[in-house]
DNA sequence: ACCTGAACACCGTTCAAGT
DNA sequence: ACCTGAACACCGTTCAAGT
């Protein structure tokens, strides 16, 4: 439990407490999710009043901005020595990893523009990857706002009923098997297939339902580089 | 402008009730967005006190739930005579076109468990078409997650700061002439990729961005038929 | 069957004032 | 330089009471 006294000594600059901040609110966030996660009792948990926040911090937006790239913090740098391709894998695996290491952190970052310096470096590392995999400059974009955002809405999905049960002692499996009754009691005239495929559409296999989007992605993204050649500019 | 009175007349059976409820928080919507679609706003809208609306929906989230199948009502069946893969863009397109239609739509989907009719109903020809496409039936549903996500979040990305600048009378061009700006500012030897991609990573053309992602996802479904074969049942 | 009054337990943010 | 008191303008939801 250290920290609770915010800024102990030093000359207290801003640095320390912006990220004493950071630091709480991560673990507000883990504990009372992104619904919990108040600027009052973030206050509370610091022992200061609400109204001192806005001294260290615009507003809320911006305090969510610092925390989405202090998540980040953790994703690591694929190896050198793969290739373009698996260097992808591993950044969007670990980009997922990263995500699930903190209640709600999908929605914190979708929710967040990324401009802090993780996040910088991330997209730079991302970049370079496919630059070096020969795709246009345009393309380079696309597809990496394509990985990018396929890794943060996946766990944001995968993550949506995480906290919702929780409370009345229900686990992950009691939940889905009342959401694929559900499915199963729809009148099978009017809606056939979900009632057919009731067990699929509650797969718990949510690695497998990753990696086969990212399988797609990929290929589809290898594609590309077939098929319009390396059309665009040198990789400068 | 009809609807404004409410129930007028007819025996005033909560159906009723419930679709003018709806009506009005669409409107609602379009007007003030997600952020501004509050219960108590509804009620004003309707002429009613805040706690009344709790007789004809369980909460909040229910009403969001309507609200989200009512927007997906717009949303087109493809035509039978085309292929698979025509089919799929259609839809995929269509429910782009249907989010763009009404501010914040996106967020509303992406926040709420699609259970109504009329997505039912869309699940149903998603569903239906990759089936008959030849792909297993876990695949089946592993594809229309990943279809229907793509084209959810998609939109909610694109339209991000939609809202935001609207107030202090800037244009999109001047936010994304902004947001260029600040990465042709950042430090060149940290970040060279996103200085000079700097123009790409604001580029205006959603609609390319959109079809480069779509073109990507339904090359590596195409692949995966290709690969694991019709390795699944009949597609009854 | 449907609506209201009144309350409960919260929010984010501002700003003059304190030290 | 940093924090507080007090307020402003909101939220979603409940529930006894009205008609």
């Amino acid at each position: 439990m250290e920290g609770s006294g915010a800024k102990v000594r030093g000359r207290g600059h801003p640095v320390t407490d912006r990220k004493a901040m950071v630091e709480a609110a991560l673990g507000l966030l883990d504990e009372a999710g992104v619904e919990g996660l108040s600027m009052r009792r973030l206050a509370e948990r610091l022992g200061v009043k609400a109204a001192s926040l806005y001294w260290h911090v615009r507003n809320k937006e911006e305090l969510l901005g610092l925390l989405a790239d202090e998540i980040c913090a953790g994703v690591r740098e694929p190896r050198l020595d793969l290739s373009w391709r698996e260097k992808l894998e591993t950044l969007v695996r670990e980009n997922r990893r990263v995500l699930l290491g903190h209640r709600d952190a999908a929605r914190i970052l979708a929710g967040t523009v990324p401009t802090g310096p993780n996040r910088l470096r991330l997209a730079e590392t991302m970049l370079g990857t496919l630059i070096g995999a020969g795709f246009s400059r345009r393309d380079v974009v696309r597809a990496a706002f394509l990985l990018t955002d396929y890794a943060t809405h996946f766990v944001a999905e995968e993550t949506r009923f995480a906290s919702v049960g929780k409370a009345h002692g229900s686990s992950d499996e009691e939940k889905l098997a009342r959401v694929r009754r559900h499915f199963e009691a729809l009148p099978e005239d009017e809606y056939p297939l979900a009632v057919s495929l009731a067990g699929y559409l509650t797969d718990p296999d949510a690695d497998g339902r990753f990696e086969f989007g990212l399988e797609a992605l990929l290929d589809g993204l290898e594609k590309k580089l077939a098929t319009r050649g390396s059309s665009g500019e040198p990789s400068g």
